[in-house]
DNA sequence: GCCAACGTTGGC
DNA sequence: GCCAACGTTGGC
């Protein structure tokens, strides 16, 4: 199974739009890295929802129903469609993943810019942890 | 609002 | 194919 980070600015697309949405296109990804890493997705695959911006914090988890299919806005890349799951205890601040030895290879903390990233299950672990608090 | 980091574009 | 100029992202 693989783990993923997907960053959104709350004001543009938000966790709450996303629930009320239930399965919803994950939209407007124009950097390449960031589309491979959407053609890794597989179906059943997990992601956390990371706001961007305005929160600075991972404030849920969602599943990719859909693997990825071309963006009829831009052929060039793609989309997945994925679905709010489980919303976070207390959502994971940013200075909180900074401030985690376990998280220091963290992919995102690493190439702040990168929108979608990989997370090891290590990671993934750890952070889940972070939010039962 | 600023700026660092990084991606993209276009001239050569 | 290189690299300078420029644009964008996203934290602070």
């Amino acid at each position: 199974m693989g783990y993923w980070l997907m960053k959104s600015e709350p004001f543009v697309w938000s966790w709450d739009q996303q629930v009320a949405a239930k399965t919803a296109p994950w939209t407007d990804v124009r950097n390449y890295q960031a589309r491979n890493n959407m053609k890794a997705m597989k179906r059943g695959d997990q992601a956390f929802f990371y706001h961007s911006t305005k929160g600075l914090e991972i404030v849920g988890v969602m599943e990719i129903v859909k693997e990825h299919y071309p963006d009829p806005k831009d052929e060039r890349f793609v989309l997945v469609d994925v679905k709010a799951t489980t919303p976070f205890k207390t959502p994971v601040k940013l200075a909180d993943l900074k401030a985690a030895p376990a998280l220091a290879n963290m992919a995102m903390l690493r190439q702040s810019r990168l929108s979608v990233s990989p997370v090891t299950a290590a990671e993934w672990k750890t952070i889940c942890k972070m939010s039962e608090k």
